[in-house]
DNA sequence: CGTTGAACCTGTTTGC
DNA sequence: TGCAAACAGGTTCAAC
């Protein structure tokens, strides 16, 4: 479900939400999905929501220290709670005599009376309690901000690499926040076929498909994001750009530039819609024959 | 380095 | 109608 729209759509949402709440208590169903569930139990207690950021894919909910803490105390400083919402996650605020939805894994009871409430059905999401120099860690193995790259970086990050144009949109150690359906959707716009190879694209192209992201991601999260199915925003509405995609989805569908169906196809291990005519397939090079003409005595 | 396929889960849609 | 297969916005890991 949640891409960088989609991620910075509840972030808002919940940054105008619960920013200053404290929680109070926490409740935990299911917890495959969390680090390490005891640190939730132990830590959460009487911090208050400093900020909700978002970060590639994850929220960071920034934690106070803890309430009348022991300067001296580490475990008490500032801390975050990452939040993943993998395919299925979402994390909002609920009246508490309202019933917990199927699927609901964590309850945070919070300061006014509402309940901040974590449901993944398929718990392909994550979820983890870090304190400041943890949280450090995890976060430096992600590449750029899709919305604050250079385009000198995005350059480069991109066309030294011989992989895939998808893999490396998907690629989150090369960029952070990038999914299935803004893949594709930049790469339409800009007119470059999923499976051509970051080397082979030229500065004018890497120039092209950086400001098409950034456009669709964008006017994506004026649109609080796509919901395919089941995406809500933290006030339980649905965004709106899936009415603008041009390619996802859109397989047998005539392409809006020239009419032409979009195809799907399989790149990168992901579903993949492109237009054939407007982003044509990379020639695959014959694989030419080793010439046997080597000396034998090499 | 890069690719593929499977795995992790549940729910929904599609096809016979 | 019924049942099974395919598919889903994400990530990770093994094998090649």
């Amino acid at each position: 479900m949640p891409e960088l729209p989609e991620v910075e759509t509840v972030a808002r949402g919940l940054q105008r939400a619960v920013v200053g709440r404290r929680i109070l208590t926490v409740t935990l169903g299911k917890t495959d999905f969390i680090d390490d569930p005891a640190a939730l139990e132990r830590h959460l207690p009487g911090r208050r929501i400093e900020a909700v950021e978002r970060y590639g894919k994850f929220m960071l909910l920034r934690l106070s220290e803890a309430s009348g803490a022991d300067p001296e105390n580490r475990e008490a400083a500032p801390a975050s709670l990452m939040v993943h919402l993998g395919m299925t996650g979402n994390l909002a605020p609920y009246a508490p005599e309202q019933p917990a939805a199927k699927h609901t894994h964590v309850w945070m009871r919070l300061d006014d009376g509402r309940e901040l409430r974590y449901t993944d059905p398929r718990r392909f999401g994550r979820m983890a309690y870090l304190s400041g120099e943890t949280l450090a860690a995890h976060l430096t193995p992600f590449g750029a901000e899709p919305l604050q790259v250079s385009e000198e970086e995005f350059a480069e990050r991109i066309r030294s690499r011989n992989a895939r144009i998808k893999a490396l949109l998907l690629d989150q150690t090369v960029l952070r926040g990038v999914g299935n359906i803004y893949a594709d959707e930049s790469l339409w716009r800009a007119k470059i076929h999923p499976a051509q190879r970051g080397t082979k694209l030229s500065e004018a192209q890497t120039r092209v498909l950086r400001r098409m992201l950034q456009q669709v991601l964008e006017k994506a999260i004026a649109s609080r994001g796509s919901s395919i199915s089941d995406f809500l925003d933290a006030d339980g509405e649905p965004g709106e750009y899936q009415q603008h995609h041009r390619a996802y989805g859109r397989e047998g569908k005539p392409c809006y530039r020239c009419r032409t169906a979009i195809r799907r196809t399989i790149v990168a291990g992901r579903s993949s819609f492109s237009c054939p005519k407007c982003q044509p397939a990379p020639r695959v090079r014959k694989h030419t024959a080793k010439r046997v003409t080597r000396s034998r005595n090499g």
